[in-house]
RNA sequence: GUGACUGUAGCUCAGUUGGUAGAGUCCCAGGUUGUGGCCCUGGUUGCCGUGGGUUCGAGUCCCAUCAGUCACCCCA
């Protein structure tokens, strides 16, 4: 039979690197609810529309890289290819988005019809935090704060955070015009094919651009924290204050703009210089006008997501932790009560296997070893006969006959 | 969507100027050992990604195709 395979950017996640991603997850739930945060989780598939409107029309997200179909119905739906806008419209279904402070963290598969490389898969995996009801820097700064925690709480110190203000519908409409001006006169020996499409459509983005030639020729572009209004350049100082004074290192990036259209004020993005050129590993910022433009209650609101398979590339990984124990049958007749043993100590609250065949007794004692088993208990003619096994300790190579009823309680004396 | 590189045993790879396949590891059995991680002996495992072509003969050359990797692009 022809085998199937699977599809192109989606993975298969076996041990050890499934459990770097248990890590991920327990790690983030541990850190977030000592925030206030509480988890949701809300489904994979959503209507289009909801992403082209909150992500925007013109980003390459809608454009190119969504997994859109439509179901039997002739609806248009969508796999979602990032979170936030599914949080938003459930927080307004429910009426939950002017509740106060809604502070929630979700994480789940997203998918992104993109070439794969390293650190980006057509299916990948985000931890999605969102805090709506609340336009204060300070919100911003703590949400900063408890990403840096997290991040320090998995272990990961060498990153750099990078911080930006892309100001609001006040003064951003007049930086546009300024960048407008000054890009109005590049022409396509200067812009690459993209950003001559860019400076008309999106002209933040001409900014961002990789391309070395465009790079060069916006090298003195205007910079949007130069012609912030009064209030967004106050906001800005506030949160950088706060992180300043809470010890929190980062370099501001002018250019730094986000993929998505719903950023407002505060933008920032987590870089990693160690796994290859898909350097970000969490990327976020302020969207207040992003719940009213969804149909809701005009409420600010902060986030940011990670990428799961980003940080799993930096963890070192995990080894699973070792088993109390491994069952050396030593007597074909014995595979039962090997087995029955087994399970007797697992419900005493101990890891461990039986074998399922007799195999040599070298062999057995092998695989104890390579289990890395702290205990091996062998049954052999004698200890079946007399209800016993014999205990043997692999560090030290000590070994004692112990009634087998006896076993749970030596295991508990001499397992942590 | 564009480009470069790769595709040989379960895994990591070698395979020289084209002559119908090899090592290590893993697994199995045995030896040594105080019943285990070291060491020694023996053994199993391959549509050489797939389909064409050149040739007396192709893992080795040519074309196509599929898959993977990295980069562009984009983003977490």
């Amino acid at each position: 039979m022809e085998k199937i395979q699977k599809i192109k950017g989606f993975a298969d996640l076996f041990p050890p690197d499934s459990g770097v991603f248990a890590f991920i997850e327990a790690t983030a739930r541990s850190v977030f609810t000592r925030y206030g945060y509480q988890e949701l989780r809300i489904p994979i598939l959503e209507r289009t529309e909801l992403f082209s409107r909150s992500i925007g029309e013109e980003t390459d997200v809608v454009q190119k890289e969504m997994y859109t179909f439509p179901d039997r119905k002739g609806r248009s739906l969508t796999l979602r290819p990032e979170a936030t806008a599914g949080v938003m419209r459930a927080l307004i279904e429910e009426k939950r988005a002017d509740d106060g402070l809604a502070k929630y963290f979700a994480y789940g598969p997203m998918f992104r019809y993109e070439r794969p490389q390293k650190g980006r898969m057509r299916q990948f995996h985000q931890i999605d935090v969102e805090a709506v009801g609340s336009g204060e820097p300070l919100l911003d700064a703590e949400i900063l704060l408890m990403l840096r925690h997290y991040l320090t709480e998995l272990g990961l110190t060498q990153l750099t955070v990078e911080l930006n203000s892309l100001g609001c519908p006040v003064c951003r409409p007049v930086f546009l015009d300024v960048l407008r001006e000054f890009l109005k006169g590049m022409h396509k020996e200067q812009l690459c094919e993209d950003c001559m499409r860019r400076k008309l459509t999106n002209p933040l983005r001409v900014l961002d651009c990789k391309v070395p030639q465009c790079k060069e020729f916006t090298a003195d572009a205007p910079k949007i924290t130069d012609h912030l209004c009064p209030e967004c350049a106050e906001h800005f100082a506030a949160v950088r204050r706060i992180l300043d004074a809470a010890g929190l290192e980062y370099v501001l990036n002018p250019r730094l703009v986000r993929g998505l259209d719903y950023y407002v004020r505060t933008t920032f993005e987590i870089v990693s210089g160690a796994i290859g050129a898909q350097s970000s590993v969490a990327g976020g910022g302020r969207y207040d006008g992003l719940v009213s433009s969804l149909g809701g209650p005009d409420v600010p609101g902060v986030g940011f997501a990670c990428g799961m398979e980003r940080l799993a590339l930096l963890i070192a990984q995990n080894t699973t932790p070792a088993p109390d124990f491994f069952v050396a049958v030593l007597d074909p007749a014995g595979l039962d009560t090997g087995l029955l043993l087994a399970q007797h100590l697992r419900r005493e609250g101990f890891a461990g296997e039986a074998p399922f065949a007799a195999k040599s007794t070298k062999s057995q004692m092998r695989a104890a070893g390579k289990s890395g088993a702290r205990f091996c208990l062998l049954l052999g003619p004698d200890e079946l006969a007399t209800g016993s096994v014999v205990v043997k300790d692999m560090t030290t190579s000590t070994q004692e006959s112990l009634p087998r009823d006896d076993v749970a309680a030596f295991l508990r004396a001499h397992c942590a």
